[in-house]
RNA sequence: GCUCCCUUCGUCUAUCGGUUAGGACACCAGAUUUUCAAUUUGGUAAGACGGGUUCGACUCCCGUAGGGAGCGCCA
């Protein structure tokens, strides 16, 4: 992409019109947020849709906020999202010389001109304007004045002679038309006095480049549009369509932060969210086709359109997403499900339990929620990865096989796991209250006939057993209930537990048996 | 403060001047059930407010209120 970065026409698509080229543009100075997750989602299945292009280009001339990290955790995030990018990242740094060269193009048109404000004086301008409560526009004495009476030994900055009066319309295919007047526009600042490009004027020299012909991206640009679209315009560029689709909130109609539980893309991943489930969810996030509410991502990619998107912010509910996230995992293969459930465990590694679960308002997390169940079954295994290798060492099989009657129940990664633990339990069992309560007289007898009966069956399969159950039941005048929840509370320590006859033919023969005598 | 934007059930949304205002999540109740889920049946629940325009407004216009975003030599 970037060594014929001097093209200015799109191929074209085979009806005549520009074929599509979007983009993303994160800037690493942080994990993805959430937000711009759905940001990429948008731009990535419009692109799809229209068999187009997706670009990536790191935002990356904060020289002091950037880092090396960031960029592979954003580039990670977006390829556990499955939101592939064609061609290489553009890296805007690299490109500062392109930029200074437009800079010197539209210097030598007169379309900009050096300034020599010093911080200091507009600081001053700003405070002026804030006492008299007017908007802050600087007007540069330097627009018109004689370049010759340039301060020595300033550097200047070099600012975008803009017009005046009129005004710039942002033509926006979510937000409509928006106009905005000219005299609310300052003469922005393209190159900083140390010569580097703003913001501002390397998007437009870079989309420009790159061949975008769709920006879309959160509304919080939509004022930097109208200065774009006013570097466009000094270039005689034409203007890619714009889409501002509005902001994620959290719960509290805020902007999502912190404060919300999660924000970085990586969380939801430790949070045992499926990319496919996120992906769907944020989808349905500001957009909608009919009421579609589960669809694959073909389906999404086949239906998606940016003039579907909603204007209005939308809030962010943890309990629509696990609603999804449920579906998704009873939808997943085992053996796809256990390549997940690996990833989320190892995510769960640098948790800090204690944080977080002050907070009533806070989103679930089932991630500390495992961690929390862990500690009083296992207080041995204090991170994910230690619980995976305990699992790991009851047998992969074993893991397999009992996933078939958790994954029906679990509503993320952690729950499934938690619905595991059963497997690395200790002998003898903690017992948790309930599942104490549940261990009276009557029910040592019923375990010790059953242990006996269990112990002469001839095969360990959950059908033989629950046989074996049900007719002592019937036999003794009990009901399933009181003789299936003590041998649950004896099994796995809990009252609540996955069918106890699949729990017994997981933990097999003998372990079974032993947790049965334990409570005899 | 200034500029711009938004406003349908608690939440995400459908509706594109004529509907008993639909769906999904959540919530409540019933069924099913060895627990919890899953499944299934039913239920509660909405056009911010006030004016217009119109035979007719959730839908178009204006105002009010509430909410959001932007106002850097950050991105």
């Amino acid at each position: 992409m970037s060594d014929k970065s001097n093209s200015t026409a799109s191929p074209s698509a085979p009806d005549g019109t520009r074929a599509v080229v979007t983009r993303f543009a994160p800037s690493p100075t942080g994990t993805l947020h959430i937000g711009g997750a759905r940001t990429a989602l948008f731009n990535w299945l419009y692109a799809r849709h229209t068999g187009g292009k997706f670009l990536l280009r790191i935002e990356d001339t904060d020289r002091e906020r950037s880092k090396p990290e960031h960029v592979t955790a954003i580039l990670q995030s977006l390829t556990w999202l499955g939101l592939d990018w064609d061609g290489e990242p553009l890296y805007q740094f690299a490109r500062a010389d392109r930029h200074r060269a437009v800079a010197a193009e539209l210097l030598a048109a007169g379309n900009a001109y050096k300034c020599y404000l010093s911080p200091d004086e507009l600081a001053a301008m700003r405070a002026r304007a804030e006492a008299e409560k007017r908007a802050y526009v600087v007007e540069s004495p330097w627009r018109d004045a004689d370049p010759a009476s340039a301060p020595a030994g300033v550097k200047p900055t070099v600012r975008l002679r803009t017009p005046r009066v009129g005004e710039t319309v942002v033509a926006d295919q979510v937000q409509g038309r928006v106009v905005i007047p000219n005299k609310d526009l300052d003469d922005m600042i393209i190159l900083r006095s140390d010569g580097a490009p703003t913001y501002n004027f390397a998007v437009v020299v870079d989309d420009h480049d790159m061949g975008v012909t769709n920006v879309i991206r959160g509304v919080d640009h939509l004022t930097n549009t109208a200065r774009q679209t006013q570097v466009y315009n000094a270039m005689q560029w034409s203007l890619p369509a714009f889409a501002h689709i509005p902001l994620v909130h959290g719960a509290d109609g805020a902007k999502l932060s912190k404060r919300h539980g999660a924000q970085g893309t990586d969380e939801f991943r430790a949070m045992g969210y499926l990319p496919a489930a996120l992906r769907n969810y944020l989808a349905r996030l500001g957009w909608s086709h009919g009421d579609e509410e589960i669809f694959s991502t073909e389906q999404a990619v086949a239906w998606f359109d940016v003039a579907d998107v909603g204007k209005s912010p939308a809030r962010f509910d943890f309990a629509k997403l696990a609603d999804l996230n449920g579906h998704y995992i009873r939808q997943t293969a085992v053996p796809e499900l256990l390549v997940h459930l690996t990833a989320c465990l190892k995510g769960i590694d640098a948790l800090d339990i204690g944080v977080i679960t002050a907070d009533k308002k806070a989103p679930p997390r089932p991630d500390l929620a495992l961690m929390q169940e862990l500690a009083t079954l296992r207080p041995d295994l204090k991170t994910g990865s230690d619980l995976l290798a305990a699992l790991q060492l009851a047998g992969t099989d074993r893991i397999s096989a009992a996933i078939p009657s958790l994954q029906e129940r679990a509503r993320s990664l952690p729950e499934l796991a938690t619905g595991m633990l059963y497997l690395v339990a200790q002998r003898l069992l903690q017992l948790d209250e309930k599942a104490q309560k549940l261990i009276d007289a009557d029910a040592r007898r019923a375990i010790a006939d059953l242990v006996a009966l269990f112990a002469a069956s001839p095969t360990w399969e959950a059908s033989a057993l629950e046989g074996i159950v049900r007719t002592y039941a019937e036999v003794n005048g009990l009901k399933l209930g009181k003789v299936a929840q003590p041998l649950r509370a004896a099994l796995t320590g809990r009252a609540v537990s996955p069918p106890v006859f699949d729990v017994m033919a997981v933990l097999g023969r003998d372990e079974a048996l032993a947790r049965l005598k334990d409570q005899m």
